[in-house]
DNA sequence: GGACAGTATTCCTAACTGGAATACTTCACC
DNA sequence: GGTGAAGTATTCCAGTTAGGAATACTGTCC
């Protein structure tokens, strides 16, 4: 049997649109709005299987610590979930305010170009300090990480293709493996430019 | 006339391989490993032309507080040049404690899995939430500020083809270039895709 | 029954961003 | 010959984000 003590702190600076949120509180909102209730490990897990291919997965201590943020805004409802033996935990929804203030964000803010922090591009830019063969390494290993990568993500497509509900996450993550196809070419290119 | 006030704060604890530093402080580090002696502010116009297109570009301030700690590290020098009136700008040079630090760094860590920050495909995850008019307007600006950024970066490529010493940097520019031209092609396509 | 993986959460430090504030110089334009 | 805008140079601060360590309880496998 589960309890059902709803919480919901209410800050009243926050209604409607109010204070700018984190871009990152934004990102787990829109993971709710796929509308399954979830704890805040459950939450880390759906990111590390979503948004770690186009955004980066935020740590453990962040999500929960967004997730307090959501709450002191009125945007998320939690309630505690008796869990096996004693245990409970607290379970996560998005809620009508939630939503509201995500389509808000969605269609006032402006998207940013994106940034990629690449410290492989980073280290064959200062190849000129190290020995050829370590770079040609370094971007074998890249290779293999891409095929590791698109792997994963080409399992995660597999799983949502034909299913209405998750059309937009399908071209995203159809976006994701053309992305590792384009680098998987570059690199092969840049290897064959380097022996010759 | 230059004055020649060199100054080099010493720190015990960083001889060799101590402390491992910031990314950004490599990053650093590495843009003055092409030799030139800059001032923090030169340093950002360098690193707006060449780390934003594939590492983000370091805040001013922190670019300054990086200087100081590379200083305290003694990894570079830096010097009071008389500037224009009574003004004097600080100018920082890697020296070779630096140089060794960052070919260390280098050899021995690990490049980690490239981290994308791509709001436009986070927004298109969440494009179940708004209108489809809206969602294309998004990919349209995206593919235009894509031809932007391609702009820029041909013509920083351009100034560098047929240098030597700029071998490595002009791969990392192609790469970049790679990267634009693929994003232009997935963009494209989904908003083929959209009209159907 | 003890080790280990998984679930769930909190705390702390360091890294990083972005904006504001300051100040001086050069240059354009009226 | 003055005024204002743009460029150079630097510092400070608050808020955001990353990442690791610590804690604790549960289920599984040998």
């Amino acid at each position: 049997m589960n309890s059902t003590v709803a919480s919901m702190r209410q800050d009243p600076d926050s209604t409607g649109s109010g204070t700018r949120l984190p871009t990152t509180a934004y990102a787990l909102l829109g993971l709710l709005s796929f509308g399954r209730e979830l704890s805040g490990y459950e939450l880390k897990q759906f990111s590390d299987s979503t948004l770690r291919f186009y955004w980066s997965s935020p740590a453990m201590s962040q999500i929960y610590s967004e997730l307090g943020r959501l709450l002191d805004h009125g945007l998320v409802d939690s309630r505690e979930v008796d869990g096996p033996g004693s245990r409970t935990t607290t379970k996560y929804r998005i809620n009508d305010a939630g939503l509201a203030e995500l389509r808000g964000w969605l269609v006032t803010s402006e998207a940013e170009f994106p940034v990629l922090k690449h410290s492989v591009a980073l280290r064959l830019l200062l190849a000129h300090l190290v020995d050829p063969g370590s770079v040609e390494a370094m971007l074998k290993t890249y290779d293999e990480q891409l095929t590791e990568r698109r792997r994963d993500l080409a399992a995660i497509l597999d799983g949502i293709t034909d299913d209405e509900t998750f059309r937009f996450p399908a071209y995203v993550a159809q976006w994701g493996l053309d992305y590792y196809a384009a680098e998987k070419r570059t690199v092969r290119r840049i290897l064959r430019d380097l022996n010759e």
